[in-house]
DNA sequence: TCCCAGGGCTTGT
DNA sequence: ACAAGCCATGGG
């Protein structure tokens, strides 16, 4: 095991290397934990979770040791060796820079239905905008879970959201997506079985999740690499698209360009890789050629 | 004000 | 297969 862990009434304090709690819910895989103060607080598959990171340990409640094994270790993908991974990315100057930055991020494993849901969202869309429509699509048609004396509200099943309307969904601010939401939602609570797409190959996977309207190329990727656990998945979005172009390519080309760029120089850990050089990338905002030749340095 | 955001759909070549 | 326009919204 690369983890320590140990129990405490309802506590759980969990010791592990490449876990840092701000890059892994800031890195733009997941859209529902909120950082206030110095503790992160999640709505996960209707249950509230806490986290409190001091130096190389992290402290979730509530959180017992049944649910912990059952549930939380393989959310946060505590069985990987992301350390060794990130030396296997030595060679390469620019992912070894940006896995550095980036050394404390995991890859969650998310419920398929909200990541479905949340990555229809995102499309021509801001993370932070993403994280306000989630937050009021889940008070307006989830259930409400009182805890701790405050109120949160678990994101809403399919027969929940399949009861919403176009216009409630654009009051949430979903503009033209809200459509695309609700006929996801149809197809989901008229049985249409999310589950299915966990057996299948990523190819298999990224056939059936383009025929949702709303889902191309790009949100399939990503519901393949945060839900299905395909870790060759590789979203483009415009950050990885301009990161790849600037460091690999030296000028403007295709989506479909960089994602065979992007197998041929990461293979079976690409989707890893590009949350490294997405975080990177984000958080420094490259963007300017002209940073190229500072970033570069290792 | 314009530009951009974890893009996808439709239409035209 | 590929490109161009369009899509709703708000933050910078």
């Amino acid at each position: 095991m690369g983890f320590a862990v140990r129990f405490e009434k309802e506590k759980a304090y969990l010791k592990t290397a490449n876990f840092d709690l701000v890059q892994t819910f800031e890195c733009g895989q997941a859209f529902r934990w909120v950082c206030c103060g110095d503790k992160y607080t999640g709505v996960v598959s209707s249950k509230v979770l806490n986290m409190r990171q001091t130096g190389d340990e992290i402290c979730l409640w509530p959180c017992t040791e049944d649910e912990f094994y059952a549930f939380w270790m393989d959310y946060f993908d505590l069985e990987r060796d992301y350390a060794a991974l990130i030396e296997s990315f030595r060679p390469d100057p620019v992912l070894y820079k940006a896995a550095c930055f980036g050394s404390g991020i995991r890859i969650l494993k998310q419920d398929i239905w909200e990541t479905l849901i949340s990555f229809i969202v995102s499309s021509n869309n801001s993370i932070h905008r993403i994280k306000g429509i989630i937050k009021r699509i889940s008070e307006k048609y989830g259930s409400r879970i009182s805890f701790g004396g405050e109120e949160y509200y678990a994101f809403p099943k399919p027969d929940q959201l399949s009861k919403a309307t176009i216009e409630d969904l654009v009051k949430c601010g979903a503009g033209y997506r809200a459509e695309f939401i609700l006929k996801a939602a149809i197809k989901v609570n008229e049985g249409y079985t999310l589950r299915s797409l966990y057996n299948l190959s990523i190819e298999e996977a990224r056939k059936e999740l383009i025929e949702f309207s709303g889902i191309g190329q790009k949100v399939a990727e990503c519901i393949c690499l945060y839900s299905l656990g395909h870790m060759n998945a590789f979203p483009v979005d415009t950050w990885i698209k301009k990161s790849m172009e600037l460091y690999y390519i030296g000028s403007a080309c295709s989506k479909k360009a960089i994602m065979e760029q992007a197998k041929r120089l990461y293979g079976v850990n690409a989707g890893i890789a590009q949350q490294y050089l997405f975080y990177y990338a984000r958080e420094n905002k490259i963007n300017e050629i002209v940073k190229i030749n500072v970033d570069i340095e290792v």
